[in-house]
DNA sequence: TTTATTTACTAAACACTGTTTAGTAAATTA
DNA sequence: TAATTTACTAAACAGTGTTTAGTAAATAAA
């Protein structure tokens, strides 16, 4: 039935033209600003048909997320792959920050926005991020075993990392670092993470 | 003239009911959720009603944001009235968890939201604000008079600690916890603080 | 090939949202 | 008592996410 799969195809490239419009939308205008009536205008389609793909809203917002998760575990995975632990856990507090500022639309909804995280549980996204975190948290322990954090506890430990890079990041993409005017914002963050190291290495 | 002055106070009066409905609205049901009608409702004034005391929505969370901060300069600046600099930073860094545990509300509208941050530059909110960051940055002062932090720079180390205490809460108050399920959130960021603590004792 | 069915899509509506405008009834002043 | 100012609201505008009922074309069955 050569007929069904055309129309699989075609359905699923209906699916990543939605997708990636959305994407495009959002990365210019803000997630919030971005309606379905935009997105149905962009691809040429009445508002309805996108409910044909999507169940609704958060579905179009968690797909995206799932793709950012994707890039992002990629990323730390990439920077994770050779060296000492140590080394290795400095790599991948930069990337962290890399990411965050070149993706800021991603990292707002994978991190930052407020959103239904139900269901969510058992899905891709969640598994990346999962992983994500796995990637940290063995880490962690590595760096243990190589002497470091006179063995503390690592899921404490990670938490606590992440929790650094997260919280400057934040500031950053939602406009709380006014205070910080006459400095650059990007320095400021790698000036921090220097630091945090510094503090990091002598724990 | 009593008149004038009369209605000048039921004006005021007018002003903080809307304000404090609005709160309430907000604790809630969350900000996005609660709109212009839902507070004209519960106040039994008619939606028109609320723009002739507020310019718009805006406005309304920003007068709510000026009160969070009067509340959050307050218990900051209590927890740093007596002891040793490093003492009062220990009770610091608490009282700030306490306070985005105990009012996620007004943390999520100070410091997370997406809003627009213009204007406010010059009001009661951003300078209560700068206020309490200034509490932060002369502690760190403080602690490196009393050896503490080998005289690194007191903005960047402020900036890494606030950006620390902000991750942690960011991820409680945004519900990003859940690859910690089995452990208790708010025992996990004490715990965190109190091995961020460590760490900054021995910088 | 003709008829029946399924598929892909949309116009229009529903119930919301923030905000503005024009108008009214009551309180105050002249 | 008449004029004016004040406090308020009904109704509308333009937008939102989402659903429903209906249509035209593509496919399958006769």
């Amino acid at each position: 039935m050569g007929i069904a799969e055309r129309k699989e195809r075609e359905r699923q490239e209906m699916r990543s033209m939605i997708l990636s419009t959305a994407a495009q939308l959002f990365i210019e205008e803000g997630f919030e600003k971005t309606s379905i009536r935009n997105i149905a205008e962009a691809i040429e389609y009445s508002p309805a048909t996108i409910y044909l793909y999507f169940k609704d809203k958060n579905e179009l917002f968690h797909a995206l997320s799932e793709e950012g998760f994707r890039k992002f575990f990629t990323e730390l995975n990439e920077a994770n792959q050779s060296g000492k632990p140590m080394d290795r856990m400095k790599r991948l507090g930069k990337q962290y920050l890399k990411f965050a500022i070149e993706n800021p639309g991603y990292y707002d909804l994978m991190f930052i926005m407020k959103a239904p995280m139900e269901s969510h549980h058992n899905d891709e996204g969640w598994d990346l991020g999962m992983k994500s975190h796995g990637i940290l948290t063995s880490l962690v322990k590595e760096c243990i075993d190589d002497g470091y954090f006179k063995s503390k506890d690592a899921k404490l430990l990670s938490f606590m990392i992440w929790s650094f890079v997260h919280g400057a990041v934040s500031f950053k993409i939602r406009d709380r670092m006014k205070m910080y005017e006459e400095l650059d914002q990007d320095e400021l963050m790698s000036g921090a993470l220097d630091y945090f190291n510094e503090m990091l290495e002598k724990l």
